[in-house]
DNA sequence: GTAGAACAGTTTTTT
DNA sequence: ACTGTTCTAC
């Protein structure tokens, strides 16, 4: 079973229970060896469902156990590992778990999942009743209060360092803060709802209770991590009580692609693994099974700038192949003409579009792009940014689920009330108090106070809440059919592009078919929204071809015959959004090595000389690029320099660009259709 | 208390 | 340019 990996990969997969480290670069087999050492686990005769396999999304663990499958062969044919496998991300694991142990920490096992947009409601809301920010002095807003939450959470760290390290400007507010986040743990609790952060830290707690901690160890023999890079503090302890000693803990990562710090996660985890667990096992694997020799040496030369990391060049055997090529480009219209071209070209001589990437920094940086290909009519999927399900239409209808599955879930409440008109969120509250004490809809049942303008929906909505909250309510799909009969003259009221959103929530009607109940469906879209709106038509159609657009966070993992990063310019990568300290800056170079390191035959960076740039307050203006200073010229001389059109010299802001901001307008409304 | 209008501040990556 | 917040007229 074992023939095709080489020795390194050989030696992880045979490895017993102790504690494994294996560093993995990029395109170093990590899959494959993760599926070889759950396959050797379960031909050693540990039961499938005793081991436990984390990741950093559920496709990814679908992906892999597919591949232990195909390794066991016929042993696996009646009951296959993927379906005994534990397999999900923490968050996910931990929702199953907690459904399953909850009740021993004290947790209500119908608890429902606020998402970051809820978490950031509830906040504001909490911050309107405690009056904060009332004063001369501006309050942080939603977002950035739970960011500090968060990291509070996440790498276990008090307020005030946090405040000081990464928030310094929201120090003032200290006292503000605690008291929000106070009130903001005791209304989750009281509303029998958990937010991300929750999830792992009542699973933390669950691992560190007595019987049911010990229950939950009881359970797994072998826990393995994928993408361990981007694991948090807290994540970290979760594991040293699942897996005391470090025994029966494996964990895969790469240091050089840590690119979540932004989101609490340190890349300390795995530098310092070793250190944590006395005894444990390194393996390093340095043969790359993806790039051609040139985009190695490119690659490697990028990633060498990094300060800190597990030292490994990476090599590989493939035949030589073309330079990587720099491009300059005189503006944002070249890059993409050039981007285009290339793209076209290559399909030219075979290679499908879906073996080809487009991948950028922030998820805007390709409307201009999107544009060029809808007017084209070349098919592309985009990943990353704003979700589907993060849009006011499909928030407002499962809120209704929500409410229906969870009454005391206040937001929930709030917002299905908020849509009738005449009812604001003191209404809302008025209405939502007995709901909340009794766990039910009766008190709107008999004489409710409603304001006169809500009065005509107020029947069928009581009616509805009654039907959907019953004890045997009707199919998931059947819910939603009526949910949308409800709300459709609301949405028609409240909105633009009404049509395009109608469509969506029949879209959703259809999701809903494939799940067994409300509560998977609705802890699925909050823990694992669609990732592109094309995942919403069901599986990826395989019929047709298309272009692949993903920002660098999305493209993760991923690998393509040719990528294209585009917009390389400082300011950009790195974002000039960061607060510029030497951590953050590391983090950018190694998102851009993520993005280069993708490639598995041609790797093209373009960036545009001048481009429009829209700063406060100006109604934006043509501002001036330099190139990612990651590109200094010796590592640069690794690349072939190019200009896009050095025959067009253009004359300076040409006159054509006017006509591209209407466009980049309706490439947006295009979002929702 | 709600809803619409006027104003002000800020812009990334995501479980 | 857009979103979120505050102000003001019902």
């Amino acid at each position: 079973m074992l023939e095709g990996l080489n020795e390194a990969q050989r030696e992880a997969a045979l490895h017993e229970d102790g504690p494994l480290l294996v560093v993995a670069g990029a395109g170093t087999g990590k899959t494959t060896t993760l599926a070889h050492r759950v396959a050797q686990l379960i031909g050693r005769g540990v039961p499938p469902e005793r081991i436990l396999l984390l990741t950093f999304a559920r496709r990814a663990a679908a992906e892999l156990l597919r591949r232990v499958d195909g390794l066991l062969g016929r042993a696996a044919l009646d009951r296959p590992a993927s379906s005994r496998v534990w397999g999900g991300t923490f968050h996910s694991v931990a929702t199953r778990l907690l459904r399953q142990h909850g009740e021993r920490i004290g947790l209500h096992p119908g608890f429902t999942i606020h998402d970051r947009g809820d978490s950031e409601d509830l906040l504001e809301v909490l911050r309107a009743e405690l009056e904060l920010g009332r004063g001369k002095r501006r309050f942080p807003r939603k977002a950035t209060c739970l960011d500090i939450y968060s990291r509070c959470v996440n790498a276990r760290a008090p307020l005030d360092g946090v405040l000081a390290r990464a928030f310094p400007w929201c120090s003032e507010q200290v006292d503000g803060l605690k008291l929000l986040f106070r009130t903001f743990v005791d209304r989750k609790a009281e509303q029998r709802v958990l937010d991300y952060d929750d999830l792992l830290l009542f699973f933390h707690a669950l691992l560190g209770t007595e019987s049911a901690g010990a229950a939950v160890r009881a359970q797994f023999d072998h826990v393995l991590v994928d993408e361990y890079q981007d694991t948090n503090a807290l994540q970290a302890e979760l594991l040293d009580r699942l897996c005391p000693g470090g025994r029966g803990l494996t964990v895969v990562g790469d240091d050089a692609q840590a690119i979540y710090g932004f989101r609490a996660a340190t890349v300390r985890n795995i530098l310092d693994f070793s250190a944590r667990h006395p005894g444990a096992r390194t393996v390093v694997l340095a043969e790359n099974y993806r790039s051609t020799p040139e985009l190695l040496l490119a690659t490697n030369r990028v990633i060498a700038q990094a300060r800190e990391r597990h030292p490994k060049d990476l090599w590989s055997r493939k035949p030589s192949g073309e330079r990587p090529e720099l491009v300059t480009c005189a503006d944002e219209t070249e890059q993409t003409e050039y981007v285009l071209a290339r793209i076209l070209e290559r399909r030219e001589q075979g290679m499908d579009l879906r073996r080809q990437a487009v991948l950028f920094r922030a998820s805007h940086h390709s409307l201009h792009l999107e544009v060029e290909l809808g007017r084209r009519g070349i098919p592309f999927h985009k990943y990353g940014g704003l979700r589907f399900v993060e849009t006011a239409h499909v928030r407002d209808l499962l809120a209704f689920l929500r409410l229906a599955e969870n009454p005391r879930d206040l937001l929930a409440g709030t917002r299905v009330l908020g849509l009738l008109p005449g009812v604001g969120p003191r209404t809302a509250r008025t209405l939502l108090e007995p709901v909340q004490r009794a766990g039910s809809f009766a008190s709107w049942e008999d004489g409710a106070r409603v304001p006169s303008p809500a009065r005509a929906h107020w029947t069928a909505l009581v009616a509805l809440c009654r039907e959907l909250a019953a004890p045997t309510p009707p199919t998931l799909p059947v819910q939603l059919h009526r949910i949308r009969a409800f709300y459709a003259p609301l949405c028609e009221e409240r909105y633009d592009h009404v049509p395009a959103r109608l469509r969506d929530l029949e879209q959703l009607e259809q999701l809903a078919a494939g799940f067994a109940d409300r509560g998977a469906f609705l802890g699925e879209l909050t823990l694992e929204p669609p990732r592109s709106t094309q995942d919403l038509a069901g599986p990826p159609s395989l019929d047709e071809d298309h272009l692949v657009l993903s920002t660098i966070h999305s493209a993760k993992g991923l690998e393509f015959d040719a990528v294209h990063v585009i917009h390389a310019a400082d300011g950009n990568i790195p974002s000039d959004l960061t607060t510029g300290s030497p951590e953050e800056i590391d983090e950018e170079l190694r998102l851009f090595y993520v993005a280069l390191s993708r490639a598995k035959r041609h790797l093209s960076v373009t960036f545009p000389l001048r481009w429009f740039d829209r700063p406060a307050g100006t109604g934006g203006r043509y501002a001036f690029a330099q190139l990612t200073r990651f590109l200094p010229p010796e590592v640069a001389s690794a690349f072939e320099l190019r200009t896009a059109f050095p025959e067009t010299a253009r004359p300076a802001l040409p006159a054509e660009d006017a006509f591209l901001l209407p466009e980049v307008r309706g490439a947006l409304r295009a979002l929702w259709n």
